[in-house]
DNA sequence: CTCCTAATTGAAACAGAGTTTCAATAAGCC
DNA sequence: GGCTTATTGAAACTCTGTTTCAATTAGGAG
């Protein structure tokens, strides 16, 4: 499995979507604002990066792509949880076990599928399972807060070329 | 949360299953002759450990209860990895996002609902979502080869006392 | 614009799970 | 018993995530 492998999420959910950008910066200053903290070059950087490259970035992505900039990988971290508690991003824990980030401001909930062959993430959403999920943990008197539903297999590229 | 939370598999899993000690410990060694390993008191008593104890055991866990017996961190880390290859044992990523070990043989496939409050683990066979999960799965050319489905909330003991 | 103060930053050190190395030890076979 | 090879475990290391704290900076008051 490479290294980096493509980890794309949906394709063109920033760049399809007139004003997003525009949209999750001003929601980011409210947060800011409401909660007393400052705008920073750091901070703003790095929400700009997580906006730009489509994909599902390690804290370690982030801080390799802009510590050039000057970005320190504890402020990469720190910025990430706040942006995580701002409900503004939030992360899949990936196949290593290390967390990915991707935005979520106006995505719907997703499952994701791995490819343990390529390495991809597939992005899924089936309310019909979660509607289950819901009920079967209801009887049980289980009360969801969230939950991480990860299917690892074959991609359909992967499964054609049945090289191991 | 407590450091070291109830987290017990489905209760007397071993114990009510006459023979059942017996048939994993000759699986044990069928693999072991199969691979050309060998078999030692370490290995011996990690299993048996496994097998007495009913919870959801973390490496440390393990490590913890045999040192005294004379048996190390890594032998524990080998041996667990060796056991899971050997499909007797599985593991849960828990609240924290350490692994933890449960004996596997004959059991059917569960997931798992984790309290965040009090760490306890509790188990859910839910074929029905199963189902949905294989079929959506399918559409989407996706061959799956294992799934982690893992809810985190508060277990019903946990959500009557609401004190954080 | 300047000053002030509290928020922010990042190097360094730390924590904890997991993993490799390698010399000493033990299993299984003759 | 003796030989060969697998196994063991202390130590060192990797990697992600986290805390600490002195130096720096944002942003409001003057
Ligand atoms: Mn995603
Ligand atoms: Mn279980
Ligand atoms: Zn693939
Ligand atoms: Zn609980």
């Amino acid at each position: 499995m490479p290294e980096n492998a493509e980890l794309t999420i949906f394709p063109t959910w920033t760049a399809g979507r007139p004003g997003y950008a525009q949209r999750i910066r001003e929601a980011f200053q409210e947060h800011l604002e409401k909660t007393g903290l400052r705008l920073t070059s750091q901070r703003q950087r790095i929400l700009d990066y997580l906006l730009t490259t489509e994909k599902h970035l390690s804290l370690n992505d982030i801080y390799q792509a802009l510590r050039k900039h000057g970005v320190g990988r504890v402020t990469v971290f720190r910025t990430l949880k706040m942006l995580e508690e701002a409900k503004l991003v939030d992360h899949v824990t990936a196949a290593g076990g290390t967390s990915r980030f991707e935005v979520k401001l106006e995505r719907p909930h997703h499952d994701h599928l791995i490819c343990v062959h390529c390495g991809g993430i597939q992005e899924v959403r089936w309310p019909e399972l979660e509607k289950i999920q819901d009920k079967i943990c209801k009887t049980m008197g289980f009360s969801v807060a969230w939950h991480r539903h990860e299917v690892f297999g074959r991609c359909s590229a992967c499964a054609e070329g049945k090289a191991s």
